[in-house]
RNA sequence: GGGCGAUUAGCUCAGUUGGUUUAGAGUGCCUGCCUUACAAGCAGGAUGUCACUGGUUCGAGUCCAGUAUCGCCCA
């Protein structure tokens, strides 16, 4: 590119397009197993196929983009294994409602076959979206691994699983309450049952004593359920109920008899101390039936309409029922009041719909034999989570953790590898479908009709991929994987899990860290959401702002694991940072008159590092300090903090004090000098593309082409910088920090008193530190505007000059006719009360006799040095003060 | 009901093990600048009882306890 063509804005839109194609095409995002490596392997976290990019998607993967080229550039063999799951509910529901709009039909009407196909067919159409938007922002996934819950080798992973499970005990068929959504007409696991808080209604119902004019009154939340009420219960220690416990209530409406009955569970400061047992519809009923011997009846259909059982009210919808059943009891006086209730009522996640706690037979994992070592991994740091305060909530949920119901009466996903004889009702749990009964013979056989939970494939993820239960050199090669990025939101349904199929399957943790990402949420603090319309899509600010932009402003905006309040203008950071890293770039790029950087850049100044000037030596110091923080803080997850430190080292010291310091070589005359602050310019330069590599890949990429040696490789996969310790300069960066205090000083002093900026102005120093003064000058009279500067220890204050000291250096600068008397004496005051201020609370300290017995040594020193040092610059201040007066 | 967070400048947030921090950054605000890399920029300036109360300590934004407000998770 010639030079003339670098625009003075940053243009990203044809640069991130080009260089996604060249890294994809050069084959950067492949893996292999090479034994002459170390493996780092990540996997995704599947979305699912029906998701579109979201800003949390966006945030995920750049973490996980972020770790992936960090490790690539220090040289391990990478892999980040992309792919997405398959979804169940989400995608059924999906292509339902398309098969309604389009056809007016329901997936009854063209029956389970056909439906599944129409799924596949969709999910080819439509389920690479997220896949093509991932690429969008810059992922370095190794697309040719892309792997999805369905596929052939991961559905043999998942029946392997299910009918190892089932042999070793771990998997049941039972009849229990569990969550069940009437609009999706399937089972849901505890997980996926929302608690949300409700003001809803506690109905007080009475139920008359048979055989007596006494009635005992029980409150509940759901009345229509009392159709399928077997007992009224109250606790054995009641003593208002003692004498009705064995006596028999009438069921009002359905007219019922059903006993009265004592049992420990029932609360006796809850409603009226006694409570309707509905074993079918309340997982707390449920138990009291079975310690009772009482038969559940179940009055509800699949859909949530009313059954047979329910009387009059058959074929009524549930909430209908509930208000028709109400007013029944009200106009029979049975319905004693209604109370204003606050409880949690459980959705579904899909779908939202009120799900109901249902009676049906399911499959479950019996899950405390695969949690205990789950449990104990956590325990005890083979596996860490970053930010660790995730480990209670984790220990937590798993000593409570109750068992998984798998089983989804969907037609979409992996169906249960169950099958029963027709003729003997043989069950028969296998691998391959069997032809004939192994009982009886007989050929008439039926597969179970249920699909397992997604997540019962997606906790299979880290080694299905690699291709288990065939042992591969994948593998044996990258399994474990390293670290795990997700949001905290899918511990339990995926995280959890995966520990425990890892140990269980593998016998090995599946990764090692667990990166937990925050949440992203608008200005506002709520989480974004589809419903409420206030979500970011990630790829409009992409095209608006660049990928590096978004991929920026995320990263530097949260800390370890925080939540994110985003709004558009923040992208503005990152949009502004790649700007400003352009021009930069640029402007070193049109200083190298003969465009050549081959023979522009040579690394030889290192060799003689003393014979650079102060700032060069300086520079190189700050960076590589900053190349040791960095890469620090991103193997210890502190991801904001690295972002951070190379926002302020490239902007506030490279640019605003390097790129300054070194203009007056570059518009020199001095051929060597300039050719080597240009050589140290592009050194810095490229250590910062490579710093920020990871976190913006594009432009860094970009910029790095103009300033790398031809034989030396794309920047992706070139080598992380070396901290090298002879760079450090502890003395200089002081010195260069006083010339930095002596230019600021300056400044303020012109800003304060209103000196026109292009007013040259003159400087008289006051020290015995001659040397350092003079070496500096040609920096101060370039950075602070002065002409004609006078050094010198017994130099005497100009009249009519604005003061100022910094360490043991008096600053004058002659203002006459320009200095405002009043301004300056205000200046000086405030500057004294500072002063003042510190010497007092060090003066505290030291007339502690408590702090000077206890406080380590270093510390005492250390607040006396300041103290003498403050009280030093305080006398020139209050001098100058005195002389201005005395003016 | 049980648990976990958060509370620092107008706004968004950093601040790892208590003392090198005179409590920082970005943004916003005020003043002045189109200074031949960048106005998506430069220079300068103002702004904080670190939620409250108590405790530990020579020393607390940082550790402990309690209170308040907000948020999340589990039942």
């Amino acid at each position: 590119m010639n030079t003339q063509e670098l625009p003075k804005i940053y243009a990203p839109e044809e640069i991130e397009r080009k260089w996604y194609k060249i890294w994809l095409d050069s084959g950067y995002f492949q893996a292999k197993v090479n034994n002459d490596k170390l493996p780092y392997c990540i996997v995704i976290p599947p979305p699912n196929v029906t998701d579109k990019l979201h800003m949390g998607h966006a945030y995920n993967n750049t973490i996980q983009d972020i770790f992936i080229r960090f490790h690539r550039m220090q040289g391990y063999e990478t892999l980040w294994l992309p792919g997405t799951d398959h979804a169940g509910i989400a995608t059924q529901n999906v292509v339902e409602r398309h098969l309604k709009q389009k056809e007016h039909k329901t997936r009854h009407d063209i029956g389970r076959e056909k439906f599944v196909e129409r799924v596949w067919e969709w999910k080819e159409k439509h389920g690479n979206i997220i896949i093509d938007q991932l690429k969008k922002i810059g992922c370095s996934c190794d697309w040719s691994r892309e792997r999805f819950t369905m596929d052939e080798e991961l559905s043999r992973a998942v029946i392997e699983v299910f009918c190892s499970l089932y042999e070793k005990g771990l998997i049941y068929r039972g009849e229990y309450i569990i969550n069940w959504c009437p609009r999706c007409t399937t089972a849901l696991s505890d997980e996926e049952a929302i608690h949300e808080d409700h003001e809803g209604k506690l109905w007080y119902i009475r139920y008359p004593v048979k055989d007596t004019e006494k009635s005992i009154v029980v409150a509940t939340t759901r009345p229509e359920t009392m159709l399928g009420d077997v007992a009224v219960a109250v606790n054995p220690n009641d003593t208002r109920y003692k004498k009705l416990v064995g006596k028999t209530a009438i069921l009002p409406i359905l007219e019922r008899e059903i006993p009265i009955i004592a049992d420990e569970y029932v609360d006796s400061k809850f409603g009226t101390g006694a409570v309707k047992i509905t074993p079918a519809h309340d997982p707390n009923d449920f138990e009291i039936g079975r310690r009772h011997n009482l038969k559940p009846i179940n009055v509800m259909n699949t859909d949530g309409t009313m059954n047979e059982n329910a009387g009059m009210f058959k074929d009524y919808d549930r909430f209908r029922c509930r208000d028709a059943l109400v007013k029944q009891l009200e106009s029979q006086k049975l319905l004693e009041k209604t109370e204003k209730h606050q409880h949690a009522i459980a959705h579904c996640q899909r779908c939202s719909t009120l799900v109901e706690p249902y009676l049906s037979k399911q499959w479950f994992v019996k899950i405390k034999p695969l949690a205990e070592p789950a449990m104990k991994v956590v325990q005890e740091g083979k596996i860490t989570f970053h930010p660790s305060k995730w480990i209670k909530v984790y220990i937590n949920w798993m000593e409570n953790i109750r068992d998984w119901c798998i089983s989804r009466q969907l037609w979409w996903g992996h169906r249960i590898p169950v099958y029963y004889c027709r003729d003997c009702d043989n069950m028969m749990v296998r691998r391959e479908a069997p032809q004939r009964c192994d009982s009886c013979g007989s050929s008439n056989i039926k597969q179970d009709e249920d699909v397992l939970d997604t997540w019962f494939s997606s906790w299979l993820w880290p080694f299905s991929t690699l291709g288990w239960p065939e042992k591969t050199p994948e593998l044996r090669y990258f399994y474990p994987t390293h670290t795990l990025v997700t949001a905290a939101d899918i511990i339990f349904f995926w995280v959890a899990r995966m520990i425990m199929a890892g140990i269980e399957f593998m016998d090995e943790v599946p990764f090692r860290k667990v990166y937990f990402n925050g949440i992203i949420r608008d200005e506002q603090g709520q989480k974004m959401s589809k419903s409420l319309g206030n979500g970011i899509d990630p790829l409009e600010m992409v095209e608006k702002y660049s990928a590096d932009a978004v991929r920026f402003s995320l990263m530097i905006l949260s800390a370890e694991g925080q939540d994110i309040n985003l709004s558009e203008s923040k992208f503005e950071i990152g949009r502004n940072f790649s700007n400003k890293l352009w021009n930069a770039f640029r402007f070193l790029r049109l200083s190298i008159n003969e465009n050549d950087i081959e023979n522009a850049f040579k690394e030889s100044f290192k060799h003689d590092l003393a014979s650079l000037e102060s700032s060069d030596r300086w520079i190189l110091s700050r960076y590589h300090r900053i190349v040791l923080d960095i890469t620090g803080n991103i193997e210890s997850f502190r991801l904001n903090e690295a972002i951070e430190k190379l926002y302020g080292f490239f902007w506030h010291e490279y640019c605003d004090w390097y790129l300054e310091l070194i203009k007056p070589r570059l518009y020199g005359e001095d051929k060597t000098a300039r050719d080597l602050a240009i050589c140290i310019g592009v050194y810095v330069l490229r250590g910062i593309s490579k710093l920020l590599h990871p976190f913006i890949p594009f432009i860094t990429e970009e910029i790095w082409h103009h300033i790398k040696m031809q034989h030396e490789p794309d920047l992706i996969v070139s080598q992380w910088p070396e901290y090298e310790e002879s760079f450090i300069d502890d003395e200089n960066e002081k010195s260069l920090l006083l010339v930095q205090e002596l230019i600021s000083a300056i400044r303020n002093i012109r800003g304060e008193m209103n000196v026109p900026p292009n007013k040259k102005a003159k400087l008289v120093i006051k020290t015995t530190e001659q040397k350092i003064a003079e070496s500096s000058q040609i920096y101060i009279q370039k950075l602070a505007q002065i002409d004609e500067i006078v050094i010198g220890p017994a130099v005497s204050k100009p009249k009519f000059s604005a003061t100022t000291v910094i360490r043991n250096m008096e600053l004058f600068i002659p203002l006459e006719g320009l200095i405002d008397i009043d301004l300056e004496r205000t200046r000086l005051s405030k500057e004294i009360d500072r002063l003042e201020a510190q010497i007092e609370s060090a003066d505290k300290k030291l007339m502690n006799n408590d702090f000077l017995a206890k406080a380590p040594q270093d510390v005492i020193d250390r607040e006396k040095k300041k103290k003498d040092d403050f009280k030093e610059i305080l006398v020139k201040f209050k001098n100058n003060l005195q002389s201005l007066i005395d003016n």
